[in-house]
DNA sequence: ATTCTTACA
DNA sequence: TGTAAGTA
């Protein structure tokens, strides 16, 4: 069985999942919605995540906590990986690319800093 | 007992 | 996002 296999076999229920991510079954749900995800279902219409779902909800954790909203980590995922077959699999973006991508998404999105600037309370890093 | 969808605070 | 309601 190939890694990619592995990390896409469906096999944690959202009550694992909840506790690996620290997220709650509402905002699991949410971010399916909003096609961030597509966790497998069973026959009895239960989802079924994979490791890769759970990495994936991880760092979108991650970048919600950096001020990206959901529309804008959708658009980095449309960009970004989308691996095939199981030969050409190590398909990462690399960290310079990403932040490049980053840095062209905070130009169309203002939203995301107000709520730093509001959390933080911190202006000083805007006007040095 | 768990999870799901829908809808409302 | 949380939560209540009615299911599967």
């Amino acid at each position: 069985m190939t890694n990619r296999v592995r990390r896409t076999m469906p096999i944690l229920p959202i009550s694992i999942v909840m506790q690996l991510t620290d997220l709650t079954a509402r905002q699991i749900r949410y971010y399916e919605e909003q096609q961030l995800i597509s966790p497998a279902r069973t026959e009895g219409n239960k989802r079924m995540f994979s490791l890769n779902d759970v990495d994936a909800l991880l760092e979108i954790k991650d970048y919600l906590e950096q001020g990206l909203n959901v529309a804008g980590i959708r658009k980095l995922y449309e960009t970004k990986e989308t691996p095939i077959n199981d030969q050409a699999e190590p398909k990462t973006l690399s960290d310079a690319e990403l932040r490049s991508l980053l840095r062209e998404e905070m130009k169309h999105q203002a939203r995301p800093f107000d709520r730093a600037f509001h959390r933080q309370g911190d202006l000083s890093r805007f006007f040095k």
